[in-house]
Order: structure tokens, then C-alpha cells, then sequence
DNA sequence: GACATATGTCCACATGGCGGACGTTTAGAT
DNA sequence: ATCTAAACGTCCGCCATGTGGACATATGTC
């Protein structure tokens, strides 16, 4: 079953040399969104079996897949996690960041995260709540940037060419929620570049929401995010949404003023 | 300058093939530890020039490494992490840990860890604390198997052969109180197995110490650690100390039990 | 401004990887 | 139990691909 969409992650430019290194790559990618067995991967991917299952047992023998024996599925491995936590240890812009996200995951019921963008998706790079997690909001867990307000926020202050073909490639629906239809898309974001902030409720679980804020460095730049995700219960009060409001723009300013931006 | 040990990580069997791909992996991990210059990783991985530079363009394209434009320095790029943090996104057993490690994080003045091994080095998979947070007891740093209580811990519970060629490496100093010592380092890891527990201070950081505990499985293998990372003064006074340690064991033994282990 | 060091690019050669084809194991149906 | 199909694992000859020495440009240091 060959996709007529490759709409799969982060693709390459088709002419990229040392093939074999990109494929290992894609692969690692693909895994990482999709968890299957081999089969699933050479289908999903389009590659012939031979070669993916080299492939498969070369990052499988370094550590950087794992391979559950009983189902033969295949998942990212710990050599993974090595490496790629190294990038938030050292990140500048979060180092800056942390103080005034601990202060204001003080807050009572909700849980606050500083994310970024990679490729088409949301990734979060911290996440800190005070009272009880809520699920799925922890680091980890990627969605797609036209859900949540995190992404929203960061699709909003993306170039106009970028959301014009992310939208086009048709957005996803999480839940019933989900804002898909390219019009409404296009109004929320501009809403969000306007307010600068963004509100989702329901949109990515049904039980949760979140607002979030951008972050700017010296160059007026969107460099990142901080969002406070909250149960839906609690965000649907009026009161309530207000004085995270003020505390997320709080937050984000600082941070932002800290990274040298000036309004 | 061609360093006589090549003991950088976690090096593959010689002949594996895939050569390009294993090049590329290890340019990654090489990066992760030690960030710098083409010509630096060129040398200590002791690769020809035109060969590291193709792999470096390649992997900074694709958004695995990123490359600071003014120092020509490489690091870890985003798009690793958004891989490599799926790996605790579904990861079992800290899954069921985290409620124990939210309970645990409730005690004042520690931060507390879920630390798997990863090669020779303990990676931390989840971190968190209630107070000031701890310098460098976040995600993302990653230390050798010989310092730190968690390092400890993990290592005692290896096999008998991997400890041995563990020490035979020559284990580094990163502060003065580093147990560097082979014999010294068999005694205490001969301690640490018995008691069920290590206790480190000062040698990873000046001004910190910790306590760990292992955590095994339904099948007795060690799979992970509980660390409580806290200030040097706070973890000297005999009462602070023995007060963690039965927090320490009362955690680790009921994230072992819901993982199926019975004493 | 000259020298040294680091980065970027090229290209002929042969080696390492490709993938079709064919075994082997596992799973699931009858 | 027996059969069948699907998934997994391996082999090998051909040739595209990546290799790395050498040369060219950029950066920076005295």
C-alpha cells in the first residue's frame, strides 16, 4: 500500500547524497511517529525489505532502535535518548528561560511547558507542574502545530509561505475539536498573531486546554513558546483563564526581555 | 594529534558494515558529548577531512546537528531531540514510576531522578523537584558509570565482566572526590550491592551529592535507578541523610513491586 | 600584509551497498 | 495436527555511490 501523499514528517529534498545515511535517518524519524514492525516501516517508507532490514538491524545493534522480541515491533532506542537530550542541556534560550517558568509553575493546577518547533510539529522541550500531571503533557509528545495553542502560537509567527503550504497539506483532526478547515485555520491564526496568545480548548484531548505565548530573542524572532496547559474544567471559567493569561504573558515577556527583546 | 585510546563512547565491533550510516552515528554521539569544530571532531574521531565534512553537511540539513555560524561549533540539533524524547514518551516503566517519583518529589530540597544506563554512561529519563532546582541534575547530563550515586548503583548491578572492563578503561576524575581508584571502587561497589542503596557527595559537583536505589523488574534485572540529588550541607547532617534514604528505598522498592519484582 | 589554520569543493577509482530472489521461521486458519 | 501465507532473515553479482587525497577559498592571528 504505497501512499500517493508522502506527507510523512520532515522530508528530504530528493537529491541529498550518502543516501544510505539519510534513509537510516528517515527511518529513525519515521519510528520515532509511527512504532511497528518491519513490514510497516518498509511499507510506510516505500522501501524495498532487503535494504530496510539492514538498515533496521545496523541502528537496532547501536542502540538507537529497540526491537520488542515478542512482537518484533520496533521502537527508539535509549542511544537516542542520549543523544538527543544533550540538545535541551545546553540550550540557551531555555537556560534563560528556566527561573521564570519554575516561578510560575507555582500556579496552581496547570502545567507549564517551554516548546519549540521542529519541522511540522510542536516539541516540547521542558515541562513542569506543581499539583496533579495531566496526561500526554509531559515531554515526549509531539503534535502537529495547528493544534494546541502552543503550535498555533508558533505556526501563527511563522512566514506566511510556510503556514500557507502547512495548511495545505491538509491538517489533521485530534478530536472533534480540532480546527482543520483551512479558513477558520487562517482567521484563528491571525486572531493569535493579534492578541499574541493563543487559547485551545479540547482540541487536542478532550479533557485538556491550554493558552500559550510566544517567545522572542533580540531580533524579534520567534525563538519558542511557553504554554500552560490546564484541565478543561478549569479553563472554561472565565476568572480562571484570565489570571493564567496574565501570568503567561508575564512569563513570556520576561523571558523574552531576558533573551534582549525590546517591545 | 591521533589519541593512542580510542576511547571515545560507546565504540561499535569493527566490522560492521553500513559504514556511511555507523560513520554518521557516531559523528552524532561524538557531538553530543563533546561539541566543537569540524576539525575537532575530525580528529578525535580520526576521520579524513573530506569524509567528516560531507557527514557533518548532511546531518546539519537534515536538522540533526546545528552549527553555531559565528564559532563554526556543531551540537546536537532539534531534530534529535524530537526523536530521541519519544523514547521516555512510551518508556513502561517509568510510566509507572512516575506517580512514586511525583510522591518522592514532594520531600523538600532534593530533585529527584529516574536514571536508566546508556553505554557507559547513566542517563537521566525524568527529572524533578519541588525547591530551588539543582545545577546539572536536570535531563541531558550525562555522566560517566563510576561517579554519582546513580552511576554507582548502576554499575554495581552489572555483570562482573562489564565492571571489570568498566574500571580497566580507567575511570576519570571530575572533582577531587571522584573514586578513581580500581580497588577502591571494587570495595564500594561490593558495598553498594549489599547494602541495597549508594550514598555519594561531592564527586560529581563540589557543592551536591545524592542517594540512589536500584529498581528491578518481574525478572530480577536491574533496570533502572531512583537518585535524590540534594545539596552537599543539606545531605552531611546524619538525620537529612537517613531521612531520604528511607524515602529513597520506600520508592524504588514500590516502583520495583508494580513492575512485578518480589523480593 | 603575510602566514597559518580551518572550511569548502572536486573527481577518478573501486569498494561497499543495493535489492531481487530464495530460504526459514512464525502465526493463524481449518 | 496439518497446511498456508505472511513476516523475517540471508545471499550474492552488479554497479552506482561514496571515498579521501589534493587543490581552492575563507577566516583569523601575529
Amino acid at each position: 500500500m504505497t501512499k500517493p501523499k508522502s506527507s510523512e514528517g520532515t522530508s528530504f529534498g530528493a537529491s541529498t547524497p550518502l543516501k544510505g545515511v539519510n534513509r537510516a535517518l528517515q527511518v529513525l524519524e519515521y519510528v520515532a511517529v509511527h512504532k511497528g514492525r518491519a513490514i510497516d516501516i518498509s511499507e510506510g517508507l516505500d522501501l524495498p525489505w532487503a535494504t530496510l532490514h539492514r538498515t533496521l538491524q545496523q541502528l537496532e545493534q547501536g542502540g538507537f532502535l529497540q526491537k520488542n522480541p515478542d512482537t518484533n515491533q520496533y521502537s527508539v532506542g535509549s542511544r537516542m535518548w542520549f543523544i538527543g537530550s544533550t540538545y535541551v542541556a545546553d540550550h540557551a534560550a531555555l537556560e534563560i528561560a528556566r527561573p521564570y517558568l519554575e516561578r510560575a509553575a507555582k500556579t496552581k493546577g496547570i502545567t507549564v511547558q517551554f516548546v519549540e518547533q521542529s519541522g511540522n510539529q510542536s516539541t516540547v522541550l521542558f515541562s513542569l507542574h506543581s499539583g496533579e500531571p495531566i496526561t500526554k503533557a509531559a515531554t515526549g509528545y509531539h503534535f502537529p502545530l495547528h493544534v494546541g495553542s502552543k503550535g498555533q502560537v508558533l505556526l501563527a509567527n511563522s512566514s506566511d509561505d510556510f503556514i500557507e503550504s502547512y495548511i495545505a497539506e491538509g491538517p489533521s483532526k485530534l478530536t472533534k475539536n480540532t480546527l482543520t478547515d483551512p479558513e477558520e485555520l487562517h482567521q484563528k491564526l491571525a486572531q493569535v498573531r493579534e492578541d499574541g496568545y493563543a487559547v485551545t480548548i479540547a482540541d487536542v484531548q478532550l479533557f485538556s486546554g491550554s493558552v500559550a505565548a510566544p517567545i522572542f530573542d533580540a531580533k524579534g524572532n520567534t525563538v519558542a513558546c511557553v504554554s500552560f496547559v490546564a484541565r478543561k474544567s478549569f479553563l472554561q471559567k472565565e476568572e480562571n483563564q484570565e489570571a493564567l493569561l496574565e501570568t503567561l504573558l508575564d512569563t513570556s515577556q520576561s523571558i523574552s526581555m531576558s533573551l534582549g527583546w525590546r517591545p
